[in-house]
DNA sequence: AACAATACATTGTATAACTATGTAATTTGT
DNA sequence: ACAAATTACATAGTTATACAATGTATTGTT
């Protein structure tokens, strides 16, 4: 019908939300990007490309809302695990108090 | 805290958020331009400037997902009302089918 | 008379998702 | 044993959209 613009959309309602999503899923977890994709892709149904997760990391790294560490494997490549810093966990906590209002506020228009 | 980082990052949620919040409110009225602001402002505590909802509401007429007619008033500068087409109720559909699955993935996520 | 509020609109800037592309190692299929 | 798929990282360029700043014009308030 009007895919094209549904997909637009979609893409425009992950921006903000993606980091959102990142931090929770690092709450109380390590991971590295690519597991983080597959996590997400599991838990959400929400696709997200290489191309959007490897600069998003990078993003909030340098906001200092995650750390990262390389940690070697005993066969085939490093891999890069992020975690949560404290300021990511005071903004994640700031973040759920406007998305509890964003989410309450669509729930009274639409009805 | 993080003020700036939680700024920008509202900014980015609102992309997408607002054209289904707007598409929301014309469900079942006719609005104006400076009145959908105030209207959004009351129910949802969220802030939509006038420089990013006149350019958001060309957007939909574009798609065809509102129309929109002039109504000279007895006083005062003529307003311009939306409402939904046949396409934007169909859309408003799907969009809100991923938002419900978006908002419990973030649901399951956050617990 | 001055200012705020109503009501429309446009231009330029910043941000972020996505596509395409690239590197390199490992596993799977035949 | 070789090709293809998967794992795992990364960047450059394109596109879409929110917002600040700015502008026009009318009406109401002090």
């Amino acid at each position: 019908m009007n895919e094209i613009f549904i997909q637009k959309w979609k893409s425009q309602v992950k921006k903000g939300t993606l980091a959102f999503i990142v931090l929770n899923v690092l709450k109380n977890n390590e991971f590295y990007g690519y597991e983080l994709i597959e996590e997400i892709r599991k838990h959400t149904e929400i696709e997200i490309a290489e191309g959007t997760l490897y600069p998003l990391m990078n993003r909030l790294k340098k906001e200092e809302l995650v750390s990262s560490k390389w940690v070697e494997q005993s066969s085939g490549i490093p891999r890069k695990y992020y975690l949560l810093t404290n300021i990511g966990n005071n903004t994640l906590n700031e973040m759920k108090k406007y998305w509890g209002n964003l989410e309450n506020a669509i729930k009274n228009i639409t009805k």
